[in-house]
DNA sequence: TTCTTTAAGATTGTCGACAATTCGTATTGA
DNA sequence: TCAATACGAATTGTCGACAATCTTAAAGAA
């Protein structure tokens, strides 16, 4: 039994494994979004029965990763720009919810530790400019523990085991290694100071702006990304 | 092929079913909540094979009405205070969130027919005082309809396919048949026409301090319910 | 007595095969 | 040439049986 670095999933069970496989080729595009899943071929791609793979099937489902249709089968999620702007609504909503009750729920440690977090992040940066750490994994890491500062066990499920994959997928296939690495820094940082302040409007306020931009950045990318698909076309 | 009545569901196959049937039989309360499933004997009171019931009980797990922990097997969820608390907060923001994106998406007619089914509500109540249709049913269908004219494909899902069994799953077992319903009745007409106006930020407003009494009703009830049976316990 | 160990029973996870449905193709008719 | 239909291949839904794991209870040691 091993644990998940994505979603703190426990991996005990053989669909355990699949599922957690497939998330990862399905975000990073080695499956590729909109396309049609072959129960028998993966089935046998995994080297598990056809019952294994459809619970895994099922798990992939409830976290919006691929799309089900009695007797017809499964596709993965087309990633459109209508779904991104729908999926970012809900985000806004639920994560700006996260930040207004870590600022009352978050334990004096937990602050300190992201605080420092942060400041490592920023040297990390620094020293190494151009690369994608912080704002793959770091960002998300940010994100994770203010989510899970919250206390509210449906929220934090609702998040990173339900709309996170999805947002990463975006992200990842949108390429997102972009310049918004410094000023992400500095509005992680107001946030975190407000969650310290207990203050939890001003929180919510903020991350939800931070959201927003983060959401036309990925909008921007997505944009190019299908211009060039166009020409591709062509 | 027919259809369910609660969330949209096409019935097709026989996982379909059960995972209705039960759905409906968890939420009232006839499966009875926090109890232990037992695949074999389910699967036999239902007529089909362990394979279809375990479709059926990954469904319900997607739409928090069962939790399933590996190896060991699946119980219905418990309706505790804390739990409560946390759903009602995530339903808050999620259907603030609905009430904004309405105020801009909402087709006149659905305004409209809304207004309508509002007006026949209240005739309906002061004709047949107590019933509990309206405080039931009617309420459930004036907020389905906001959610719907959101026009946000994930937000809907994620409160009529996921949030809003559960809810009704403590109203129904609370015996939610209480006297905010005039109340409500007004609650109702101030955020519609809100949104008649696109005043997103006030339709928001009003739908979250509704939901907040909603909440509050509920909690009430819960106490109540919680010494009730502390009583009889000893 | 209390804690650990062990074995039996029951439950869940997984498999391969069959049944039902859908999809693509070819054939037929206008 | 096109539309409709019918057939066959492939895919999904469902089943019953076996393997792996957990739970319970009894037996033994401290």
């Amino acid at each position: 039994m091993t644990q998940d670095a994505f979603s703190e999933t426990l991996i005990t069970t053989a669909s355990d494994q699949v599922f957690v496989d497939m998330r990862r080729e399905i975000v990073e595009g080695s499956i590729e979004q909109g396309s049609k899943i072959s129960e028998p071929e993966l089935a046998k791609r995994y080297g598990v029965s056809r019952a294994t793979l459809r619970e895994a099937l099922n798990r992939l489902e409830s976290c919006y990763l691929v799309e089900r249709k009695a007797n017809v089968g499964c596709r993965v999620v087309a990633l459109t720009a209508e779904r991104l702007i729908e999926v970012y609504q809900v985000r806004s909503a639920l994560e700006g919810l996260a930040c207004r009750l870590a600022a009352d729920n978050m334990a004096p440690d937990e602050v300190q530790s992201l605080k420092q977090l942060l400041n490592q992040h920023l040297q990390t940066q620094r020293v190494k400019e151009g690369e994608s750490y912080y704002q793959e994994a770091g960002d998300l890491d940010f994100h994770y523990r203010i989510i899970k500062g919250s206390k509210n066990d449906h929220l934090i499920h609702l998040l990173s085991n339900g709309l996170y994959q999805l947002i990463r997928m975006y992200r990842v296939q949108m390429g997102m290694v972009g310049p918004r690495v410094s000023k992400a820094f500095d509005e992680h940082l107001a946030i975190i100071n407000a969650i310290e302040n207990h203050d939890g409007e001003l929180a919510e306020l903020l991350m939800k702006r931070h959201i927003r931009a983060s959401q036309a950045n990925i909008q921007t990318k997505f944009n190019l990304h299908a211009a060039q698909n166009e020409r591709a076309e062509q």
